[in-house]
DNA sequence: TCAAAAATGGACTGTCAAGTCCAGAAACCG
DNA sequence: CGGTTTCTGGACTTGACAGTCCATTTTTGA
């Protein structure tokens, strides 16, 4: 596979997006390479022609796919942390996304997966969640230069603290299928954020 | 299996442990019945004999065992939150207890392995779920009683923000090996509930 | 003591899914 | 064009693992 014609790109986005979209039906483990190939419409020699690493390269790069989506489905709201009615807005955002989602977290599940042990598969979620937290502490950054938030306030922590509860929150919400503690743990986080005004 | 002897008990707990000391060490996913066998000095009928669901129900009885284990680790600390040194002690103690833990979270992973689906699996969580926020909120009206924290406080918001905290950092620490995020969660939680005195 | 119930050993089966292979079709490019 | 590379179909191999079965041994309790 030294290049990719048009029609090779296509085929192997089209495995890829068929592999996600039935991951995020079914789950992984119900997930097999026959399902996939039979709803995209393909054979299992194209699958091993773009994913040579056949399911583990595959599911690697649902994760990546899937972690993508994560914050951009987080925009523009994410980038905006400049007020109060904007923090307010993107944690509406954050809580419909995930309402919307509903109990099923393809990223959660594709990394139990492939297990915390593959390198590639950790380096997905340790990425996502440095990029993150990095954009929330700018909120707080701006914040404090607004004069918002007391400056003494170590903002990687507060937007780690922040994080972990919306990582938890969602983690719950795949049991009990509410979104209850997302809230609350994003309402307390922020609320903590204006308590040092 | 009408009666259970006195032997028959041993081997079924063997079997039992057995399987989670396995999932402890090499995951759900590098786990099969014939590990388990191996490791206990038992035969396929007799793991059948105990667990007639096979091996979902015996991933259900690991979960369940690893779930009591979760909230006994954190004796006796969760059941005394009265003052604020002890909230401090019981903060450390959850801190030490996960980083001892390492990366792999057998609870967890036997969930996702489950899946949300069946709905053992997600009683068994969010039992443990319900148990360990009550537990923290009687701690939080302890201290309201104690005149330490401000009556207006919902304890069982409070209860559900700190435990998604919690959840969030060792889901974090799964990836990353550390334990920034559940420090900060947790002292951010226990913080907020302070700043309301 | 002895018959019934429980426990055990381990070979066997069936299934299912990942991954291989090669022949042939389509696309690219000078 | 025509040779070369890329792409595609699908049958086949391989291995692993959950679950079954039955004969045999051990324990129980009257």
């Amino acid at each position: 596979m030294r290049t990719l014609t048009r029609k090779g790109a296509a085929t192997r986005q089209r495995i890829l997006e068929g592999a996600a979209a039935h991951i995020r039906e079914y789950g992984v483990a119900a997930t097999t390479l026959d399902d996939v190939l039979a709803r995209t419409a393909t054979s299992k020699s194209q699958l091993f022609h773009y994913f040579p690493g056949g399911r583990e390269e595959l599911l690697l790069a649902v994760a990546r796919l899937e972690a993508d989506h994560v914050l951009e489905d987080q925009r523009p709201q994410l980038g905006e942390l400049t007020s109060w009615p904007a923090w307010r807005s993107w944690r509406d955002k954050v809580v419909d996304r995930y309402r919307r989602q509903g109990r099923l977290c393809p990223l959660n599940a594709v990394m139990s997966q492939l297990g915390g042990a593959t390198p590639g598969a950790q380096a997905v979620v340790t990425e996502l969640m440095r990029r993150w937290q990095a954009e929330i502490a700018t909120g707080v950054r701006h914040m404090q230069d607004a004069g918002e938030i007391d400056p003494a306030l170590d903002p990687d922590r507060a937007a780690a603290a922040l994080l972990a509860g919306i990582q938890g929150g969602v983690l719950i919400q795949m049991s009990t299928g509410e979104t209850t503690h997302l809230e609350a743990a994003l309402d307390m986080g922020i609320a903590h954020l204006r308590a040092g005004a």
